[in-house]
DNA sequence: AGCGTTCTGTACTGACCACTACAGAACCGC
DNA sequence: GCGGTTCTGTAGTGGTCAGTACAGAACGCT
């Protein structure tokens, strides 16, 4: 009962993601936000509590996404695989113009915490898949070396690079799994 | 003539190099900077110009400092040893303690133009020392996937790793030229 | 219709932002 | 010592920040 709100708290909540996304925490204001999520201050405060809560509930909603790169590498079945399904999911969504370009969680300095999820989440299923002891000895390098990818791929791809340069460098990358990831990492 | 400074120039830009590149650009403040600089703001603005003048001079000097990566790498004579000069200098520098972690030019978003151009000097590099048609045409992406590695070094640097972790990555990498540059890679 | 509840718009809070006007201090040449 | 020049410290400028007090509006329930 009571008044009912005038907005959908779910497409604003995706209107923040984006705007989050594109300007980072900090260079996002609550001015901004209010604005281009058509609401009052108040409305806001309301609904999602403040900045730091909306932040966070936003990040959330962005990991839960289909579209994540580090949940395209958990389907993999071997090494290869995991490796091969992130890169080319991050190629695509890294460059695609649906949404605001790179990763959020891989381009927020203060989500530092969430990258060190996702490259655990990945080191646990190169374990899981690995066909022999040295593979699984090198699950978290391997696994690091896919996340460090990945934050330069946001990077290049923010920094303007398309698809296919994005992909290039990706195809590049599989190499080194290939020939060195079995060999002895340290 | 006139009345001399109180504080060295030098110094004090070193300083506040330091600051930006811990903090980054916008999360670094003037009140912050005369605060770690010892000098009041008339005196900054004086020396230095405005904000954005200062941080691109702070950049300048960061740039010319014989600890670059990129410079590391154009030293090199073979496309292997340009990578791997630039990779080790990398391990080296971004988890040093002597100064902030990671990468100013590689973790501020609004320095993509100098990523561009070192990413550009690289290139320029691999062709020279490029010894087939192959390698020459590879050049760009091998230097992409370099700079790529850069910035996600740096970014894992911020984040905590250590400079062993930092090398078993690097080396890791490292294996993608020898497997895979020669090699059609688009 | 009237009440309780919840939302909305206006207008504000103190704090911080980059930047500067102004007055006095510290130097030079004379 | 005196004038000209350049720096320094104080104290501000208008603007934006995150967050909120308050009054009125819009609903369900009785």
């Amino acid at each position: 009962m009571g008044r009912p709100r005038t907005f959908d708290r779910d497409a604003a909540l995706d209107k923040a993601l984006r705007l989050f996304w594109e300007r980072g925490y900090e260079q996002t204001s609550i001015s901004d936000l209010t604005q281009e999520l058509g609401i009052g201050a108040p409305s806001l405060y309301a609904a999602f509590g403040d900045k730091r809560t909306l932040f966070e509930e936003a990040v959330a909603r962005y990991e839960a996404s289909p579209r994540s790169v580090t949940a395209a590498g958990l389907a993999g079945t071997s090494r290869r695989d995991v490796l091969r399904a992130m890169f080319e999911r991050a190629a695509q969504e890294y460059a695609s113009n649906e949404h605001p370009r790179g990763c959020l969680v891989n381009s927020a300095p203060e989500l530092a915490a969430n990258r060190a999820h996702n490259r655990m989440l990945t080191a646990n299923r190169l374990g899981q898949v690995a066909e022999d002891a040295e593979s699984r000895d090198a699950a978290e390098t391997v696994a690091a070396f896919a996340h460090v990818m990945l934050v330069g791929l946001s990077s290049y791809a923010r920094d303007g690079a398309d698809e296919q340069q994005l992909r290039r460098v990706a195809e590049l990358a599989l190499h080194a799994v290939e020939a060195g990831a079995g060999a002895k990492a340290g």
